[in-house]
DNA sequence: CATCGGCGGTGAAACGTTTCAGCAGATGCT
DNA sequence: AGCATCTGCTGAAACGTTTCACCGCCGATG
C-alpha cells in the first residue's frame, strides 16, 4: 500500500541511492534526474518511513516531555516553549502526563526509551525514579524542568522557589498581614517545600517566629484542593484566622478564591490571596490574582536548548539555570491592613 | 552503547529468535532458557528498539492527536480521555498543537505520516486540509474530534452545537433577556458557526426575528478575546445594550466576565453570561459560569475507540457519534429579569 | 595524447527486530 | 520397534532507509 523508496527508484529509472540523495542532498543530483525522481515521488504518493530512518540513524527525531499535570496551564505553557524550540530543529515532541504518579511516569519513560528519543525533559514526581537514572545511564540526555537536580552531573532549569516564597510573604507582611496561611504543605514535591521554606523564613525574619504561619495541606494541588483549603480557613475562629494566604500554585489559589467568595469573605478586603506560577487564568480571575511569576515559556525554551546541546555532545557541560521569580501584584492582595498584631 | 537483541542472544547462548520469543511469546520458551535470557537482558540493560519493531511490523504503536489550542483546557481534557484509552492498548499518543494555523497543522500531519502512526485524531482548522485527505488516502484512519465530517465516509465524534447554542439562548430568553450578544461570530470554525446558528434560531423562535441578537467577533477565541468583547459591549448605549451574552467558548466567557467586572458591570445582576464547553475553570470562576457542557473526556475516549476500531479493520463501519450538550446553570446567569421588551 | 579531477550516478551493506519454515530430540501410541 | 506428535529452539529472510566505496564519463590540463 505504501510506496517505498525502491518503488520510486524503479519508476524513475534510478537506483535507490539516488532517490535517497534527492531526499537528503538534492544538490548532489543532476537536475533532470532530480525532477524525474520528484515526479515519481509525487505520482506514487511516497512518504518517507521514519522508522527506517531512525533504525539506520540509531536515534529518532523526537524528544520526550513528561509533565506532572497536563491540566495545569503552567505545564502547557512550558510545553509551548519546548515545542517551539524543538520544532525549529525539526524535532517532534512527545508530551506525556504523569499525574504525579510514579508508575505512570515510569511507563512513559520506558516507552520513550524504547522509542530512542533524543532526550527527555521531565518534571519528575516527588522521588527521582530509577527509570530516569537508567535512561541517563544509557546515554540519553535528561533535563529536569522546574526542579533542581540532586547532583551537579545533570542539566536543569528551575526557579528559585525559596526566594519566590519569600517575596510572596514579604509582600503580604508589608501590607500589614500578620497571620498568613501557606496552602500546599504536605506535597512531597521539592518545589512546594522550597516555597514553603521561603515563606516561613520571611515570616520568621519579620515576626521573630513562624507561629503565625498556618500550613494547610489539601489532597491535591488543584482547584478542588484550593476550595478545600477555603473551607478549612473559614472554619478557624476569627481571632486566629489568617488574613491572607499564599498558595503553592495558581490552581489552588483560584479554588481558594472561589471558596472564600462563596463563604462571603471578600477578597482582598477581608482576605488576601497570593498564587504561584502566574498562569493566564490568574490575571483573568474575577478578582485578578497576585501571583509569583515564573518564566513558563522561557523555562521550556531554555530546557530544550540545554537538551539539544547535550544531545549534540561536543563538549557539553551540564548546566543548572535558575530563574528569578517575580511578584506580580494584582487586586487579590491590594489592600493595606491596619497592623493589629 | 545500546545492547541489541543479538548481544543478548550471545550472552545467553541462544539464538536471536529465542530472545524475541522471550520478549513476545514467553510461554513458548522453556523455563530455564527464559531465565537465562531474562538475566542477560538485565545484565546488559537491553531495551527494545521500537524503530526496528515498527519497521518490521509496518506500523507504529502510536497515534497522533492534533488539537487547535493546547492552552484551552477543553483540549487537555479531551487529551486525557484519548490517552486513557490509548495507553490501555499499549499505544502512545503524540500530542500536537496547531494553534488553528493550517501550516502548523500540515507540518504536524506530515510528521505523523512519516512516523506511520496507527491513526490520527484531529480537530481540524477551519478548512479541511488536503494533507488530511492524503493521510486517509494512504489508509491511515482519521477521526474528527468536535467537528462533523463533510461526508459519511469517515468517523467523527462531535457535539450538537446547534442544539447547544439553542439551549443556551433559550435559557436566557426564559429568564427574561431580550437583547442577547453572541461572542465569537467571525471564526471560520464550523463548531462556532453552528453555535451561532442555534442561538439565532432560538432568538427568532422567541422574538420573531433575530434583530435583538448582537454578534461580536473578537480576534481570537481566547480570554483576551473575551475582554475585547466586554469593552465593546459596555460601549453600546444602554438602551440598545444586550443584557446577556453567549460565548462560543469558556475562555472568552471568562475574559468577558473579567472585563465586565472591571467596568463595574455586575454579573449576573446587570449582565448575564453563558459560556461553552464547561471547562473546570468555568465552575471555579469567582462568579461561577453557566456553560454548555460537552462531554470532553468522553469525546476523547470515544474518538479513540473509533480510531482503534478502524485501525483494526475487520468490517469497520464509519460512525459519526453526536453527543448531546447539556446546560449547566450557575451563578453567572442566575437572575430573572423583568421582561421589558 | 595520456592523465586527472569532478560530476552524477550505482549497488550493497548495515541498522535491530519479527516471523516462519524447519529440525532435533523427547514422548506417546499402536 | 516404528511412527506420529509435540516441544523448544535455530537460522535466515524481510522491513525501508542511509551511507559509502566505487565506477564511467567528460572536459580540462600538461
Amino acid at each position: 500500500m505504501n510506496a517505498s523508496i525502491r518503488d520510486v527508484a524503479l519508476r524513475a529509472g534510478v537506483s535507490v541511492g539516488t532517490v535517497s540523495n534527492v531526499l537528503n542532498r538534492p544538490d548532489t543530483v543532476g537536475e533532470a534526474t532530480r525532477d524525474r525522481v520528484l515526479s515519481a515521488i509525487d505520482a506514487l504518493g511516497f512518504v518517507r518511513n521514519e522508522s527506517a530512518r531512525q533504525l539506520r540513524a540509531g536515534r529518532s527525531r523526537t524528544i520526550g516531555l513528561v509533565v506532572l499535570d497536563i491540566s495545569n496551564p503552567f505545564f502547557t505553557d512550558v510545553a509551548r516553549g519546548v515545542e517551539e524550540v524543538a520544532n525549529a530543529q525539526g524535532l517532534s515532541v512527545i508530551l506525556c502526563n504523569s499525574d504525579d504518579l510514579p508508575d505512570k511516569e515510569a511507563a512513559h519513560l520506558d516507552a520513550l526509551s524504547e522509542q530512542r528519543v533524543q532526550g527527555v525533559l521531565i518534571t519528575p514526581t516527588a522521588e527521582l525514579s530509577p527509570h530516569l537514572d537508567a535512561l541517563r545511564a544509557r546515554g540519553v540526555p535528561v533535563v529536569l524542568v522546574d526542579r533542581r537536580p540532586s547532583g551537579p552531573d545533570q542539566c536543569a532549569v528551575a526557579v528559585d522557589d525559596v526566594l519566590g516564597g519569600r517575596i510572596a510573604a514579604e509582600h503580604l507582611l508589608e501590607r500589614g498581614h500578620r497571620r498568613i496561611a501557606f496552602v500546599g504543605g504536605a506535597s512531597g514535591l521539592p518545589q512546594v517545600q522550597e516555597r514553603h521554606e521561603g515563606v516561613a523564613a520571611a515570616v520568621r525574619d519579620a515576626l521573630g517566629s513562624d507561629d503565625a504561619l498556618t500550613v494547610l495541606s489539601p489532597e491535591a494541588l488543584t482547584v478542588a484542593g484550593g476550595r478545600e483549603a477555603a473551607a478549612r480557613i473559614v472554619g478557624i475562629p476569627a481571632a486566629r484566622r489568617p488574613t491572607a494566604a499564599i498558595c503553592a500554585n495558581d490552581l489552588m489559589a483560584l479554588g481558594l478564591l472561589q471558596g472564600m467568595v462563596r463563604h462571603d469573605v471578600r477578597v482582598p478586603d477581608d482576605f488576601a490571596i497570593v498564587g504561584y506560577d502566574d498562569i493566564d487564568f490568574a490575571a483573568a480571575a474575577a478578582v485578578p490574582l497576585t501571583s509569583v511569576r515564573k518564566p513558563r515559556h522561557e523555562l521550556g525554551r531554555r530546557a530544550t536548548e540545554l537538551l539539544l546541546s547535550e544531545a549534540l555532545g561536543e563538549g557539553h557541560r551540564h548546566e543548572q539555570q535558575i530563574f528569578g521569580p517575580q511578584l506580580v501584584v494584582r487586586e487579590s492582595s491590594m489592600v493595606r491592613r491596619e497592623t493589629a498584631s
